[in-house]
DNA sequence: TAATTATCTGACCATATGGTCAAAACTATG
DNA sequence: CATAGTTTTGACCATATGGTCAGATAATTA
């Protein structure tokens, strides 16, 4: 356990430092992922010396962890949002809005999701066989709804979902090479996306 | 250089130790990617001692170089294919298949180029930025035409083929993920995937 | 088969890396 | 401002890692 855990109340300092730490792991983490990132690496990126990285995390691993903890919690929320309140094809493409935002804006978590499923996902099997599995099939099972009730075409609900997912976090994690391959017009990438995604989802939902 | 590459032809025992040193090297950097790799796992997974391997290649990076460029060759091939020979739907339907198909045939080459991309894409931007965007605008452009003559609904290209290769490649990368939430009904992805993005694009590419 | 060449290895080296620790520096508060 | 508690660091350690090298072993060829 890091000496600084051991009291109740987290100071500012504590508040403040494992937060520059956390944000500077992030950047790490995302880019080499677990193996290939050191502690060496955040250090200088977080300007906080490496032992007393190690003042306030147990190590690597704990960092990493706590990481991917904070992750998850919000990972699945732009999914659990999916219900079936308004017109179905408006809210699956409202969940596609919802995570390419997410791409957009937290490319690095996505990145460092991406690199430990890329790992065989060895820190978060047990989070993707179980509460990501249910919830997807709950959520498939809701769009498999929609179909029965003649509400959207018929389309297999959990690959509908899995492309969902490969195409918003594309943007994410090979950002790289959209912004090679579009070059000059590498700006609008977003918009340009959210426009092709929503239309191919409606064409492909819409009975 | 490597004492091995000095010589004008490849001995037999020199391809099938090259050969033995690069299957055991994707296996680990697809994995773990460069940083996150040793030349200790490599040498344990091929069987050849560290040394040994460094008489057949100059250095991590070399292996990890040859990799790449042998990647490349192959990566760009099902896309080079698609041609305006046949229906545009059909065209665009077959690439996807072929796309979907490399992903379940070579999912550790899919899975090396993606933790490339994913950390910057230090050794291939250029191959990027050339090549890989050369050859995405021509066929963009075919598509553009195809768009043109009113033979396929209007939706941008390059997006479409950054869809098709987030949603294919998805099954090589994710591959863990998707055996996750899917569990007993695994082993049918690839069929099911098939069907499901064929039955996405008609309806986004049909006019 | 003897000589030549190619292949392979154990022992080694320099550096990188995760982590520890005692003590110094700093902060908050009685 | 003195002191108790917190924060920070330099020096250090053990192991991992990429790489070297001299010499041993195996293949090839004259």
């Amino acid at each position: 356990m890091a000496r600084a855990a051991s009291t109740k109340r987290p100071t500012r300092i504590q508040r403040e430092k494992t937060e520059a730490i956390l944000e500077a792991a992030l950047e790490v983490f995302a880019t080499y992922g677990f193996r290939g990132s050191t502690l060496d690496q955040i250090a200088a990126k977080s300007g906080i010396s490496k032992p007393n990285i190690l003042y306030y995390f147990d190590g690597k691993e704990t960092i990493h962890a706590k990481l991917l903890a904070r992750l998850l919690e919000t990972w699945l929320e732009p999914l659990e949002h999916l219900s079936d309140a308004g017109d179905p094809v408006d809210e699956i493409c409202a969940y596609v809005g919802r995570k390419l935002a997410m791409s957009r804006d937290y490319p690095r978590e996505s990145r460092l999701f991406a690199n430990e499923v890329l790992q065989g996902a060895p820190r978060i099997l047990d989070e993707l066989s179980g509460p990501l599995k249910y919830l997807t099939d709950e959520k498939a099972a809701l769009i498999q709804n929609w179909i029965n009730a003649g509400k959207i075409k018929a389309i297999d609900p959990h690959h509908l979902i899995f492309s969902i997912w490969a195409t918003t976090q594309h943007y994410a994690d090979f950002d790289v090479q959209v912004c090679a391959v579009l070059s000059d017009k590498a700006d609008a990438r977003f918009e340009q996306a959210a426009e092709f995604l929503d239309t191919m989802y409606r064409a492909t939902l819409t009975p």
